[in-house]
DNA sequence: TCGGCTCACACTTTTGAATTGC
DNA sequence: AGCAATTCAAAAGTGTGAGCCG
């Protein structure tokens, strides 16, 4: 066990799937949501090093908007639409495994299958909440337990990768992404074959049912659609070439199996190679800041009643570390009317004498995943614990909150980093002055 | 009229309980 | 009795296109 002195120095994180990524990041990446939750594709996973073995930590997701705009599909492209709409209520999702032991997170990539994203506002099952037709980036973010008996959550860092960035859409515009997530995507292989990715070759194939109830008589025994597309599986089965994920799977290869990727460290950061970067909005020369961090305090849950930051400037300036920032500020607190989401809540009587950021006040929302982790899910929904994972809080008394970002039990000996990390050339490591927690918890 | 969203659909993959074998 | 491997059904996840809605 290490003492938070310089725990993070040496902490790298690599995004999985980068060749993936960075062939959808060429075309425009377009994640689809739907108000009973999508999955990403492709799926956030990263490898991380340097993590000290014995030591416990949470590993979490959450998505920021990658500026204020509004965009909409146009002429076979993507045009600014206008100025954002106002975020919806923002969920962090706390990877399953959390919290686990250094060894743990290094042991094979940190898959976030389960993570899913929604335009349903009012969603209750914890599911990433965007707005369609917006551009979001993911945020890795990486808590230290100071000490084994999760008395506290303190540490964090944070990581971006530029590749990761994509668009909230319903449906999907850009074909070539449509293509790309067909050929890789196992669970699309039914629409491999060509003509069934093809829209209107498909209207055609179900040509016998078209009309007012098309939708309604594909299933009639009598129409040719489902057993012709039965036959075309059969071909397919036999000549499906990208089987990224099934063929996997079948061999009996893990999962979780690794690629070598890239590492992005702090240190790498100070070389601050921004220009091998594309450029990316919100970078705007904040790399520059390499100087430690105030004390990061635990996470919790802050719902915020403050609009979204507009620009993406003004966001930037804010990223990796607070409330607001961090998770989203939602426009309106959710929850205080009964339709919250799944919600890390922090308990009641344990509030912390902190003060929030000036403009922060709110409640983070946290989701985690609906895997059987009891010490994750469980902790979460239950009363208060000793256990990191219960920060349960009344949501109400968060906008109680005002000011300071550093909780007076953590001290100054204690840092924390927002990284941002970039892919290209050695990689870059941004490092942000804000906190990413900026509440304890207890 | 138009663009965005929702829904049911057919299909594949994943998951996990039940079963079997050692 | 305990464990690992296998089987199988159910659940989850996928893009599509028609229809709905503002």
């Amino acid at each position: 066990m290490g003492t938070p002195a310089e725990p993070w120095g040496h902490i790298r994180v690599t995004l999985d799937d980068q060749v993936l990524w960075q062939k959808f990041h060429q075309i425009g990446t377009e994640m689809i949501i739907t108000k009973a939750g999508r999955r990403m594709f492709p799926q956030c996973k990263i490898s991380v090093l340097g993590l000290m073995p014995f030591s416990r930590y949470m590993i979490m997701v959450d998505l920021v908007p990658a500026d204020g705009m509004r965009y909409k599909w146009y002429k076979h492209q993507w045009g600014v639409a206008g100025k954002s709409e106002p975020q919806p209520p923002c969920v962090t999702y706390i990877h399953p495994d959390s919290p686990a032991l250094g060894s743990h997170w290094m042991k094979q990539a940190v898959h976030f299958r389960k993570l899913k994203l929604t335009n349903n506002t009012l969603d209750q099952s914890g599911h990433i909440i965007l707005h369609s037709m917006h551009r979001y980036q993911p945020r890795f973010h990486i808590i230290q337990e100071e000490n084994p008996f999760g008395v506290r959550w303190s540490i964090s860092q944070t990581f971006t990768f530029p590749e990761t960035v994509f668009m909230a859409v319903t449906a999907y515009q850009n074909e070539k992404i449509t293509k790309l997530k067909i050929d890789h995507n196992p669970f699309a292989k039914g629409f491999r074959e060509v003509g069934l990715n093809n829209k209107r070759q498909r209207v055609t194939r179900n040509q016998p049912c078209q009309g007012p109830d098309a939708k309604r008589t594909r299933t009639d025994p009598g129409s040719p659609g489902p057993q012709q597309s039965h036959d075309h599986n059969q071909d397919q089965a036999g000549t499906d070439a990208g089987k990224p994920f099934g063929e996997e799977s079948k061999a009996g290869i893990p999962r979780e199996k690794e690629s070598p990727g890239r590492w992005y460290s702090p240190e790498v950061k100070q070389e601050c190679p921004g220009s091998e970067v594309t450029p990316d909005p919100r970078d705007d020369g904040s790399c520059a800041s390499g100087q430690p961090l105030p004390s990061t305090p635990l996470p919790l849950l802050l719902y915020s009643n403050e609009p979204w930051p507009s620009s993406g400037a003004e966001f930037r300036g804010r990223a990796g570390c607070d409330p607001g920032s961090l998770l989203g500020s939602s426009p309106r607190r959710p929850g205080l009317d009964g339709k919250a989401g799944p919600v890390l809540e922090t308990a009641a009587g344990s509030l912390p004498t902190c003060r929030l950021s000036q403009d922060l006040a709110g409640v983070f929302n946290v989701a985690v995943s609906s895997a059987p982790k009891v010490g994750a899910v469980g902790c979460i929904y239950s009363h208060p614990a000793p256990s990191p994972a219960s920060w349960n809080v009344p949501r109400q008394q968060f906008n109680e909150f005002t000011g300071a970002a550093h909780p007076p039990h953590l001290g100054a000996e204690v840092s924390s980093q927002a990284v941002h990390s970039y892919p290209a050339g050695a990689g870059v490591v941004e490092w942000s002055p804000y906190p990413l927690f900026p509440y304890p918890c207890w």
